[in-house]
DNA sequence: AATGAATGAGTTTTCATTCAT
DNA sequence: AATGAATGAAAACTCATTCAT
């Protein structure tokens, strides 16, 4: 049995049918969610049999966690290389721009992301309450820092890096919504959203005169 | 058959067991999604059997598309009210706030609507390019008047409306990971994100000192 | 649901078919076991839907276990009639007479307690470790007094009982090979296995002439 | 192909593999049934990869008759060894050991011989009423003779053989149900039976003083 | 209006067996 | 000889929907 994550040893077919399951996973997943999804659909858009599929993984189940928590990782990325030592404004805006590059570049990341969040997380509310709390119980205490240091404007670290991610993601889950809204427009929306999302920010953090 | 809520002539039970029906769907697609949902969940919740929620709508679908539909009146309503004759800066903020409430007061509903543009509005599109596009071209150039006027700062209206949108949609749809991230702090949540969201969005839009 | 044993206000019809499924799945499990009999076999010995026969019970694991909890009554039955009061010899030989019709008169619920004991009884230990045990306990207790008391010959009285379950059971259990040793003789099989083993047991449990 | 074990040729290696798969393929088998055993389980057990097994077994089947063949020697042997020529009570007894060894020793060979049997031999009639039942009908016939000869008391042969066999198998096929039943006692099932049977079968066959 | 009963079409999963190397 | 990979056929179970009363 060449089942489950944990044999470390996987041969070179392991690791392409693997990915490939996981790519073809990630796109049904995000599109239908979890319950909406079927192991056939999966199957059919990795190119492989039902039962071949599950020769790789143990069940729906499996597939799904695997792929939330190797999501984790590159969701958690941009946060994690806010700077504490950088220039307070830029290191906010590089953020921004990072988060809105990823909603540009996997869109279909955020969406099972949001899903999964939407209907409460009952699938990875661990990996929430850890890693993903703490990343941000950090990065706010920088915030906050600069903030108390008059680098920034006051302001709540939580909300703001709430602000960040439900305007920077809304690009990609909510692209169906956003694409016909903007009809026409809608080729040029990242670099038009980064224009916008940059100065709002930028204007939103900057120290007051006084 | 008095079948299919679509009969104009309704009797005082039937819109009662129709409102209980819709009601007890809107809980279930909310949190299960449209596939995750079953038809058993939701009589269940109406306390109902099966064919009698059967003997009102004619199908799940049919109870979803109608709990769509219904819904819209609502989530447009804040929008609408945004006076072109008003005051620039308080009348956006004043939208953002009632979308914030309705986030606090209708996070279902919000849900609701979040699940079914996340995968990609198959059952609401119509709705989208129509009414509700039409609504935000119309808002939209409000704003951009009054961005043309030097009343607030430039700014491209449907990035703001999308900015709004997805600040204030973000406490009720990802409350999952809020209120674990927040923890304690979860309880005022709401108080704080309007205090944020009112500072954020002020700033954002007045017109620069220069 | 009319689902599961819980419910105590049973339709007629619900009473019907449940019987009718039990008896059809007695049939099938005695016969091939649990893992070899399917719900589809069942479904078609009772004349039913295959969704039909879960629409009474929940599942496989159900109808078996229901099964054999509604077997242990009758199991139990000859032993407990034991009467401590009545004259050994002729107590302990009906007991036998009992077991034997038994066997001849409900073979496929003898069967169906052989598969499950043969398996070491993964999902009936609980029975038999309780009231299985505390009633052979009783009765083995009530043999020892008429052993001591010089009423029978000295005996084990558990290894007492173990023969005759295992004789009696033998023409049920494992009536496919004495049907064919026997071949012309096996019409009488439960006569001749009367006297056979009423003479045996008499024979061993006549007190010494000493 | 060196296919399927009915070759006579058979290196040192394909012994030994073969004899090592009838194993595990016994324990499986003993403990789960026919259809309750899978070829991964059997696989597992024997330390081998499933198809690697299937190179020295054409399918499950093949594996569960050439067990059951195999089998029969050894089964057979203690009646076999019934001597027409010793002293009949001896004879007899020494065979209700010589069974009972059996069970003691082979308990998984006895209960994959009862499961067969319970389910109506469908894979091994041919075994039961060819050579099964020749060597039962001979030696029924010597013990036939014993009783016209006044030797032992008048009994039916056939029934007593049942009754050996039945007794002293239970003791393998109910383990799961005398070890609980006996509990401390359990240890000393064997010895206890011994004394308990051999008492048994010595008073039925003693011919009556008259 | 209401509900117990029934079912066809899935959906997940298992498993004996075969393929390719 | 041996094994990783693959699959068709089945089996358990689910669910939207319909039937009958």
């Amino acid at each position: 049995m060449a089942r489950s994550a944990a044999s470390k040893t996987q041969t070179r077919i392991q690791r392409e049918k693997t990915e490939l399951i996981m790519t073809a996973a990630l796109e049904v997943f995000a599109t239908f969610g979890y319950r909406g999804s079927t192991i056939d659909q999966i199957a059919t858009e990795a190119g492989l049999s039902k039962p071949n599929l599950l020769y790789y993984f143990d069940g729906k189940q499996e597939i799904h966690t695997r792929l939330l928590e190797h999501l984790l990782d590159r969701w958690l990325a941009p946060l994690k290389s806010l700077d504490a030592k950088g220039e307070p404004i830029d290191e906010i805006t590089a953020y921004v721009m990072r988060k809105l590059e990823m909603a540009r570049d996997f869109p279909r990341e955020s969406r099972l992301f949001a899903n999964e969040i939407l209907q409460g997380a009952p699938r990875i509310m661990e990996q929430i309450s850890g890693p993903l709390k703490s990343l941000v119980d950090e990065k706010a205490a920088v915030i906050k820092s600069w903030s108390d240091a008059g680098l920034i404007a006051p302001i709540d670290p939580y909300h703001l890096i709430f602000s960040i991610w439900a305007t920077t993601q809304h690009y990609a889950d909510f692209d169906a919504q956003v694409s016909v809204i903007l009809d026409h427009r809608a080729a040029s929306r990242f670099e038009d959203a980064a224009m916008h999302l940059s100065e709002m920010f930028r204007r939103q953090l900057r120290p007051s005169a006084t």
